[in-house]
DNA sequence: GCCAACGTTGGC
DNA sequence: GCCAACGTTGGC
């Protein structure tokens, strides 16, 4: 049995092209409650992630990864230096987890914020509800399934 | 750059 | 534990 997701990130700081490149990576960063509670309690090994580009010209799904490492301490909270850093976290007792992600695939085409918003077998995903901020998601089956059916559609 | 929505902090 | 002030997210 495994879940889905959908992972934010600003195509500015971590892409799926960089995520390509790396293959794999840890999901850093994260400081917010609710998404490292879905990350250090709920993420397997396996897991499909739809990768989700933020705060960028074109809103959009782009790709998929899979959730290849389950949480560990994410000690980028260490680092005074790093522009996550919390100086709450410490090696003996963390506060912050994070998973580590490996590159599945990238979209020919983006599956926009609009195309979702658009889908009426969409309506109901959390990401175009009102003020959704938060930056890990659980998805659906069925809505996955949807967006992964968008994708290799083209876009009119 | 604006701003609505939401999360976090800290005084009381 | 309340809640005002502040900070952040992220679409537009």
């Amino acid at each position: 049995m495994i879940n889905y997701w959908l992972m934010k990130s600003e195509p500015s700081c971590f892409s799926i092209d960089d995520l390509k490149k790396k293959k794999r990576d840890a999901w850093s960063g994260v400081r917010n409650y609710q998404a490292r509670n879905f990350m250090r309690d709920d993420m397997r090994v396996g897991d499909k992630v739809l990768f989700y580009h933020s705060s960028c010209n074109v809103p959009a799904v782009v790709g998929i990864a899979k959730v290849c490492k389950t949480a560990h301490p994410d000690n980028s909270a260490l680092d005074p230096k790093d522009e996550h850093f919390d100086p709450k976290h410490k090696i003996e007792k963390p506060i912050w987890f994070c998973v580590d992600v490996e590159f599945v695939s990238k979209f020919k085409e983006p599956v926009t914020l609009d195309m979702i918003k658009f889908n009426p077998k969409l309506k109901d995903i959390m990401v175009t509800e009102r003020g959704s901020r938060l930056s890990i998601q659980p998805v659906s089956e069925k809505h996955y399934v949807e967006i992964l059916k968008m994708s290799t559609q083209k876009a009119f």
